[in-house]
DNA sequence: TTGAAAGCGCTAACAA
DNA sequence: TTGTTAGCGCTTTCAA
């Protein structure tokens, strides 16, 4: 059998309460006492019981972390470092997927509400501010591009991060920039990509915009394919995700254009697979670690009693130059 | 407060016990009686206290899925479909790293053996049968090529599953059929594309077999490399994993061969970039959620009590057929 | 078929 | 600073 906590008290000849204070780090206790609790607890090799522990305690000992979709690396990779993180918290990560619909992102946080679980991380693509209105007591931090005034963050400045990602490629000669992403206004990497336009002296002209609905591939492949069809001059497309890049990678090349000879293309996210496309492909990579490493310092500090304070925390980003700018730029190719 | 079994019992006027065998679909519980309980259940909006009915169980209620990446997306959706199987059995999944590593797939089951999970489903890759000598007594599953008889397995028909990729190449018209993958004789994969190959009374010469150490495009790239500087013929390439394929079509282009038009690709395993790739990639779809599902199913077995009986499964997968392998064939292309 | 009550292993109020 | 003990909410043995 395994050994219990009032096993490791008869060995080290104190009482439950002790062993428990030595446990949880609890200050007040004494040197001598605390050595003799931690060698009985090496000698009989004990391990708390979770399932006890979170019974008395009230926890749960699970936080939730909702993601549209695992299988998207960008995703993947966050999770294993917030798996990593929460478990200096004790906690276990139950992963759920909303594919990026707000009525699963309203589900998961109808779960919340009702509390078997200790705490929400939401990577949130659809919801709106009035979804949170009646927010869960259920601590909830949300990442992702949109920023609540009512609601713990942690995010990167995405705009900043499309700033340097389109400045690097007008640096390296480029033109005529087209621009694949969410909507206008709403989309901080659009807007970071406007920005850097602007710095120039350059706009955004409405057809060098392409705004996706989806996240996939083939979604950036079709919006390139459809303006390439109207002909306009390109030599540089800078896209919201590495994967519509890589669409939008297809597409060039089937109408004709080589990367990054003609048209450079830069991503965002840092998947691995960047490094087994052709060509390599240029991005920003979000320091995931620390992004996660926030998220679960949210959910410590919103579990302490205390007044509410809303927290909005950002991570850092770098950008990643591969071979997809390459800065061999011509300005405004036609296709071969 | 949320209601409690005991609140369920008063509200019904019945035992504590009595809510327990109809929660639990105990068989012996009268129509009437069930009726009245699930009735309270209701109005009350009762859920069960995971951690008291895992402390009362001794169960943790966790099982650890131990996958070489989780960034990988075969095994990414293969964690998705498992957490949903194992929300059934009412189990948490906590997913562990191994990077394909043997430490570590020894550490994980060191931990296994620790008991403080109820059983551990192990995507194994370096893995030896002596490893498992003293196997712990918590269930285990493992997923993946390797199969070793003191041990529940779940897997696909890899060689199988090889041999229809092969046959396929062979039918559209390709004859010198490059195979990456691991060590010959090891690998079921490499072993099926050998049979397909002997079917039509070919051999798979030595230098046609690039074994490859890691997983990454890269390796599959270096290998392609090695292989194309040494001025072998080749009209098509079947790779253990679609990663791998993508590193080869790569090196491919990069040596001036067009692909599919002088070198068929198939992959294998199905991720969701294969159809935002230049050309989009053939491949092998394992069928994951009856893997998950089938794995489950394995640690609910070795729960209950009884003699025990080791059990290999086997789940479907089906060939993909798109544009990496379009018929075009020629026979032994040169760099144009 | 249902009820009473003793745990499961740990935490934390209250005492000492 | 440390000990005693009453829960935390559920399962399950034994009786009825």
């Amino acid at each position: 059998m395994r050994p219990r906590l009032a096993d490791v008290a008869a060995r080290a000849g104190v009482s439950m309460k002790t062993v428990s204070n030595v446990i949880n780090d609890f200050p007040h206790v004494s040197e001598s006492t605390r050595s003799k609790v931690t060698t009985a607890i090496e000698e009989l090799g004990y391990r708390p019981n979770v399932s006890a522990r979170n019974l008395a305690r009230g926890r749960t000992g699970v936080i939730v972390l909702g993601v549209p979709r695992l299988d998207m690396p960008y995703f993947a990779s966050l999770a294993m470092q917030l798996i990593t993180a929460a478990e200096a918290a004790s906690w276990w990560v139950q992963i759920r997927q909303t594919r990026g619909e707000r009525a699963n992102e309203l589900r998961l946080l109808e779960e919340a509400r009702d509390s078997r679980i200790d705490g929400m991380v939401l990577s949130v693509v659809a919801l709106r501010e009035a979804d949170l209105a009646d927010r869960p007591s259920t601590p909830l931090v949300l990442l992702g591009e949109h920023r609540f005034a009512s609601v713990d963050h942690v995010g990167i400045d995405n705009a900043g991060a499309a700033r340097l990602a389109v400045r690097h490629l007008l640096d390296t000669g480029r033109r005529h920039v087209v621009v694949v992403g969410g909507r206008r206004g709403a989309d901080q990497r659009v807007v970071g990509a406007e920005s850097a336009l602007a710095e120039r002296g350059e706009t955004l002209g409405p057809a060098m915009h392409l705004a996706v609905e989806g996240v996939t591939g083939q979604h950036g492949e079709q919006a390139m394919d459809a303006f390439l069809a109207a002909g306009h001059a390109v030599d540089a497309v800078f896209c919201a995700t590495d994967w519509l890049a890589m669409g939008v990678i297809r597409s060039l090349r089937l109408h004709g254009y080589r990367v990054p000879d003609d048209v450079a293309v830069m991503g965002f996210d840092d998947i691995p697979y960047d490094l087994a496309a052709l060509p390599t492909l240029s991005t920003i990579a979000p320091d995931r670690e620390q992004i996660a490493r926030l998220a679960v310092e949210s959910l410590l500090r919103q579990e302490r009693p205390g007044p509410p304070e809303v927290r909005h925390a950002v991570a850092d980003h770098r950008i990643v130059v591969r071979e997809s700018t390459a800065a061999t730029a011509p300005g405004g190719a036609t296709p071969t």
